[in-house]
RNA sequence: GCGAGCGUGGCGGAACUGGCAGACGCGCUGGGUUUAGGUCCCAGUGGGCUUCACAGCCCUUGGGGGUUCGAGUCCCCCCGCUCGCACCA
């Protein structure tokens, strides 16, 4: 260090600063729990376990902004966590199959397993430049068979508990990609990864039974610390309702249909009836009908998206009977009732379901009037007219023209009916969801394969144990049309039946969704090497569910939704004693650019090397976490690296100037300014930690930004000290978990040997907090008049009479006082008449 | 259509259970340092008005109404934006 006042300091420049620090902390493992791969026992840990986990990242290419953005929160998560006293399990990994390997090789002749390790490659280096602090001892890739048999595993115990199985139902089918999707990949009936609008296809498949779930799925809910949007999203989307599952007779009595709604109050009103044009009764009777076979086949052809556009129906030739009218009433195939909803034909109500509204309408169907309005307090409003009506009435009302139930109110009606269904044996009462099973094959061969055999004797034939993993070939051809695994003959055909030995069964030849890969991952972390089973059974219960999850919104019913099925189906076969994986979560915003999301085409795009190579990754990060808090989306255009590398390199400057002046043997600060800055030093670390633990960073930068600002000032004229030295030390350490560098690098130059980031947390030293004096503000009829400096404590009398002593308050308080307000050390509010 | 959330300076954003609106930063303006630019340093910065000045007054949190001594915060209505679900019977 310089000894020459009149030499120009040191600039912080990052560039030199940073990389050093980063290639240490990955080359020692600095941020490692363990030695080895042995499972971590949480209860041998000195220090409170903590799970910090986040999304772990898709290797398409190197890190965008929105991973910098979420590893960046992450990240200051856990450095803080650490620093208070926490042992924090942060792993890394990759989710590292999926279809983009499968278009590099398409597209470019690219391996895909090098395309994506090399990818992976590039994302830890940079995770390494910027500074994360992962695990790095327990790193997992989905694509390494040595996981990927643990994914098969999990299918086979899906599997044993009844919980997979395969069947043939219409399923979502996207041209484009070819392959079957699940439904919560299709968003307005379009495949959500490339756009392409999804037709419907009967296929057999493998499914794996999340609907045995529903339930529980939505309970547990509750006790979740997710943002209560996400909530909703997965409430939504399981879809639970309550009614009746009631049976109409067909005309000739020959069947027996059952039927799901929500209002069987409305059972009166139902004058018409109407199949899903796949309903299996229908395709019996239809059978061999021409007329019949072109309708379905067009309405098979149309996409989900072609539908919502209009009703089409079809008159059946025969009847159906309603049990409570005993009337027959005239059955129809139409388009908008679905066969995987409900039991796939509805009774039609159209005076009370709008949808039945318009098809009546369209068809000149009867609306018979059966419920009549009521006001918010009960009253009866006008009667419906079913000539002049223009919508479905979905409101309150009395039941009309309802035989027994005339007079009652709808909800007691439905009550009641349902009572009665069941007492005459015309069906139950019924819970139902929107749930629905979760399709897992892929016609995709980067994935892992689904461990079954199709044998012609045995049927699906699950492959032993001993024999996993189901590996893929390392020379699929990628430019057949169709699925290269299904085109690989040795894969698809060179296997007998683990069963009997038949020669000619073969390799079920689809992949799990990548899905299924993800579902499971924070469990492999426990002990990703293990070879003998997928996870710590007993640590697994202690580990669980994790603490912390961070990642993004788009995950709400597909990943978050799947691994809590996996948790809780583990649970029930004994693997894991847990009910949820994801206790707290936090969704991070988005980063985007102008308003609109960063893209190559649009030419707005930013990656955060460009930011590191300028600015270094402290200013990256602190910029990230200082533009709003962790939920909020940043607009790039909107934030400045610029200011944050000005507020960063103060810091170095004041921190080297103190340093100097240490070793001048420069003047103290005078007492009045240490006084001063050492109570600024208390109430930084008072807030500060008040705002990291509520992880509002953002408040939290401002906190010490204001405390570098008193350190300035009290330096202003070369002074220093002790007081400088322990705002400084406070300074860097409730930075460390933003600026790991820039803190790591001033903590050694002051002459400790240990890392700034092992230093526990700063305590405010209380005492300074207190104020002897306090300014208690003035208000005249609920407007400020004046600030007054009373004693910490002073009563309403005391302050009342310093306040009338005051010239400047006089002209305000010379009206009659008709009340005083008095908020202790902080407001007193005389109320004046007029 | 149903459900949820959000509207605060030129910008990002602060404001605990109702108690000084605009913390912190960006940007901008003026000044200093510098050969120059940048960096850096100092001062100012919601709008309007009064005053030589110290200072003071009025208005202001999407719009309107209400509760309260006091409302960005609570209640009602409206407007705007965002997100989720959507022929789900």
């Amino acid at each position: 260090m310089s000894t020459d006042p009149t030499a120009e300091p040191e600039r912080y420049d990052p560039l030199v600063v940073e990389p050093p620090i980063a290639q240490r902390w990955a080359a020692e493992r600095t941020y490692s729990l363990r030695p080895g791969p042995a499972e971590l026992d949480p209860s041998s840990l000195e220090r409170a376990p903590y799970y910090a986990l986040t999304m772990f990242p898709y290797p398409s290419g190197d890190l965008h902004m929105g991973h910098a953005e979420i590893f960046t929160i992450h990240d200051a998560l856990v450095r803080h966590l650490r620093m208070t006293g926490h042992t924090v399990l942060n792993p890394i990994g990759w989710d590292a199959f999926g279809l983009p390997a499968e278009n590099a090789a398409r597209n470019r002749g690219a391996d895909p397993k090098a395309w994506t390790y090399a990818n992976i490659d590039e994302q830890r280096s940079t995770i390494v430049r910027l500074g994360y602090s992962f695990d790095w001892d327990t790193v997992l890739h989905t694509c390494d068979p040595e996981y990927y048999r643990w994914t098969q595993w999990l299918f086979l115990a899906l599997f044993d508990a009844g919980l997979a199985y395969r069947r043939e139902a219409l399923v979502n089918f996207c041209p484009s990609c070819s392959t079957v999707l699940a439904n919560e990949q299709v968003v307005d009936g379009r495949c959500e990864r490339c756009g392409t609008e999804v037709s419907r296809q009967p296929r057999t498949q493998w499914f794996f039974r999340i609907t045995e779930y529903a339930d529980e799925l939505l309970s547990g809910l509750d006790d979740l610390d997710w943002p209560e949007r996400v909530k909703n999203s997965q409430r939504a989307w399981i879809g639970r309702s309550e009614g009746a599952e009631i049976v109409f007779p067909t005309a000739d009595r020959e069947d027996e249909i059952h039927v799901y709604t929500t209002r069987p109050d409305t059972i009166f009103g139902a004058t018409y009836f109407v199949f899903a044009p796949e309903h299996p009764v229908v395709r019996r009777r239809m059978a061999g009908d021409r007329a019949y076979d072109a309708y379905l086949a067009e309405v098979t052809r149309r996409s989900d998206v072609e539908r919502q556009a209009g009703k089409t129906g079809y008159r059946l030739p025969f009847d159906v009977v309603n049990p409570f009218t005993g009337e027959d009433i005239p059955a129809y195939a139409a388009d908008y009732v679905l066969m995987d909803y409900g039991t796939g034909a509805i009774m039609a109500v159209p005076v009370g379901d709008q949808r039945d509204f318009d098809f009546a309408r369209q068809e000149g169907l009867e609306i018979r009037v059966i419920i009549r309005p009521t006001g918010p307090d009960g009253q009866l409003l006008d009667e419906l007219d079913p000539d002049t009506m223009t919508e479905a009435y979905t409101g309150p009302g009395v039941m009309v023209h309802s035989g027994a139930y005339d007079g009652l109110p709808w909800h007691e009606a439905k009550a009641r009916i349902i009572a009665d269904v069941e007492a005459k044996g015309w069906g139950t009462a019924k819970v139902n969801t929107r749930l629905r099973d979760w399709l897992i094959s892929r016609q995709r061969s980067w994935g892992a394969p689904i461990p079954i055999v199709h044998c012609r004797h045995c049927g699906e034939v699950p492959v032993p144990q001993e024999d996993l993993p189901v590996t893929l070939p390392d020379d699929l051809d990628f430019t057949v049309a169709g699925s290269p695994l299904d085109q690989h003959a040795a894969f698809k055909h060179d296997v007998v039946c683990p069963r009997c030995g038949d020669q000619d069964a073969t390799r079920d030849v689809d992949t799990m969704d990548t899905f299924v890969d993800s579902s499971w991952y924070f469990l492999r972390y426990l002990s990703p090497t293990d070879d003998t089973r997928p996870w710590p059974t007993d640590a697994a219960g202690d580990w669980l569910p994790i603490d912390q999850y961070t990642g993004g919104v788009e995950h709400a019913v597909l990943h978050l939704l799947y691994s809590r099925f996996v948790v809780k189906a583990m649970r029930d076969q004994g693997y894991v004693d847990a009910d949820e994986p994801f206790q707290a979560l936090l969704n991070q915003g988005q980063v985007i650019m102008d308003g609109a999301a960063m893209s190559k085409s649009k030419g707005n795009l930013v990656v955060p090397g460009e930011v590191t190579d300028t600015y270094g990754a402290d200013t990256l990060r602190g910029t990230m976490l200082f533009a709003s808090a962790p939920e909020d989306d940043i607009d790039w255009a909107d934030v400045s690296p610029t200011g944050m590398h000005k507020w960063l390199s103060r810091v170095w400057r004041l921190t080297l100037e103190e340093l100097a002046r240490d070793d001048q043997g420069a003047v103290p600060l005078a007492e009045e300014g240490a006084a001063r800055l050492r109570r600024a030093t208390a109430e930084a670390i008072d807030r500060a930690s008040a705002e990291y633990a509520a992880r509002k960073f953002n408040t939290a930068i401002a906190q010490l930004m204001t405390l570098t600002n008193a350190v300035l000032d009290a330096t202003r004229h070369g002074r220093g000290g002790p007081a400088v030295r322990e705002a400084l030390e406070a300074l860097l350490t409730m930075l460390a978990p933003v600026c790991p560098f820039i803190t790591e690098e001033l903590w050694t130059r002051l002459g400790h040997d240990a890392s700034v980031h092992d230093q526990r947390w700063p305590v405010a030293d209380t005492a300074l907090l207190v104020d002897e004096e306090v300014e208690v503000v003035v208000q005249v009829n609920g407007k400020v008049r004046g600030r007054l400096t009373v004693p910490a404590g002073a009563d309403a009398e005391a302050v009342e009479s310093v306040a009338r002593a005051d010239e400047r308050l006089a002209g305000h308080l010379a009206a009659e006082v008709v009340k005083v307000v008095f908020v202790p050390d902080k407001l007193v509010n005389f109320v004046v008449r007029a």
